[in-house]
DNA sequence: AACCCGTGGGG
DNA sequence: TCCCCAAGGGT
């Protein structure tokens, strides 16, 4: 049987019921493909309904402010895709008339939308056949070819979309995407794929040769970075603090934060409070204690932050200070919302 | 081309 | 201070 069929036939039975599969407004299928790039479906299924309830069309979403988007977003991670979302929304509503562009080659156009969100949206919304390619697509293609071109080369791409793109039934484009992605994500999973019970078995290079857990091959690892972060959670008379949002380049772009001082290693009071930084924040007699009296690991992608809240009590109160009973409305990183729910749980 | 961007689950 | 990976994209 022919490979595109034998998937489908799998997809028929096996599909999981899932909030963005009874459409194909593309506003939607837009918005649940975006929140779901190097996402799980568990993690992302709240915000997908969180998004289309409060945000039924793309005027909606481009309406909002950036800071509630963010808001709605915290937690997900990768922020810069509400961003591009945002951006991208406002954009439609704004010079499109609010109607979301019908080809691979407009869709993929659009700010945060790239090879794979376009193939998805212009599949299964316009029934454009083109072929995704993502961490499923790779791993069920280099097993069953038995190809080991590491999938994250140029050569390697360049390799898998041409053979995806030869795969694709082109009568149900949408519903073949799906089905590869669903088959890879169930069933040809990473570890422990269910290869005893797999239509394919018969015909998958990596089954015969038993290289499944060789496949597919990556290259290269990511080196993390270490970086001591000292946030200062101020505490005035009047119930203010400071928060302040991240600009620039680097992690949690418009999120907000503790005013933050960066040291080389953990540091302890004295070394704190006599930082130039410090200083320059509190020339003022202050009162400093240690919230957590073991610093906090938190790990990103490529970043180990190795953490520690330092309470502040003062008396003068900065410009920019806000109200604690404010706090919650702010877009903050999960770091940040967990020590605000310690901190608030102990008052 | 290589590097950066979050968070959470599972072995 | 493990390891991998997840419906990737931007620069």
């Amino acid at each position: 049987m022919i490979f595109s069929n034998t998937l489908i036939y799998w997809y028929l039975q096996n599909n999981r019921e899932l909030p963005w599969r009874k459409t194909k407004n593309p506003y939607f299928i837009w918005l649940s493909e975006i929140m779901l790039q190097q996402t799980r479906v568990a993690q992302g299924l709240s915000y997908y309904q969180k998004f289309t309830t409060d945000f039924p069309t793309v005027f909606n979403l481009a309406n909002a402010d950036e800071s509630t988007v963010l808001k709605m977003w915290q937690g997900l991670g990768y922020y810069s895709r509400a961003r591009n979302l945002h951006f991208s929304a406002k954009q439609i509503a704004n010079e499109l008339n609010g109607e979301f562009p019908s080809t691979y080659k407009e869709i993929i156009k659009l700010k945060g939308i790239g090879d794979y969100t376009a193939s998805a949206i212009a599949s299964i919304c316009f029934n454009e056949p083109t072929a995704v390619l993502d961490g499923n697509v790779y791993r069920v293609l280099s097993r069953y070819y038995g190809i080991d071109t590491p999938i994250n080369s140029s050569a390697g791409i360049k390799e898998f979309k041409t053979l995806a793109q030869s795969l694709i039934d082109e009568t149900q484009p949408g519903t073949y995407n799906q089905a590869i992605m669903d088959f890879g994500a169930l069933h040809c999973k990473p570890q422990n794929p269910l290869c005893e019970t797999c239509p394919f078995s018969d015909s998958c290079v990596a089954f015969e040769k038993k290289l499944t857990k060789e496949l597919p091959v990556k290259e290269k690892k990511i080196k993390v970075r270490k970086r001591y972060f000292n946030f200062l959670v101020i505490k005035t008379d009047n119930d203010t603090t400071i928060l302040s949002e991240r600009k620039g380049k680097g992690i949690w772009q418009g999120l907000y934060q503790f005013p933050l001082i960066e040291s080389n290693k953990v540091i302890n009071k004295d070394e704190l409070i006599l930082s130039e930084e410090f200083i320059n924040l509190f020339p003022l007699e202050t009162t400093i204690s240690l919230f957590n009296p073991k610093e906090i690991v938190h790990k990103l992608s490529h970043q180990h932050l190795y953490t520690q809240f330092w309470i502040v009590e003062t008396a003068n109160s900065a410009e920019t200070t806000i109200k604690w009973s404010e706090i919650e409305k702010y877009p903050v990183p999960i770091l940040i919302a967990n020590f605000l729910e310690a901190f608030q749980a102990e008052k």
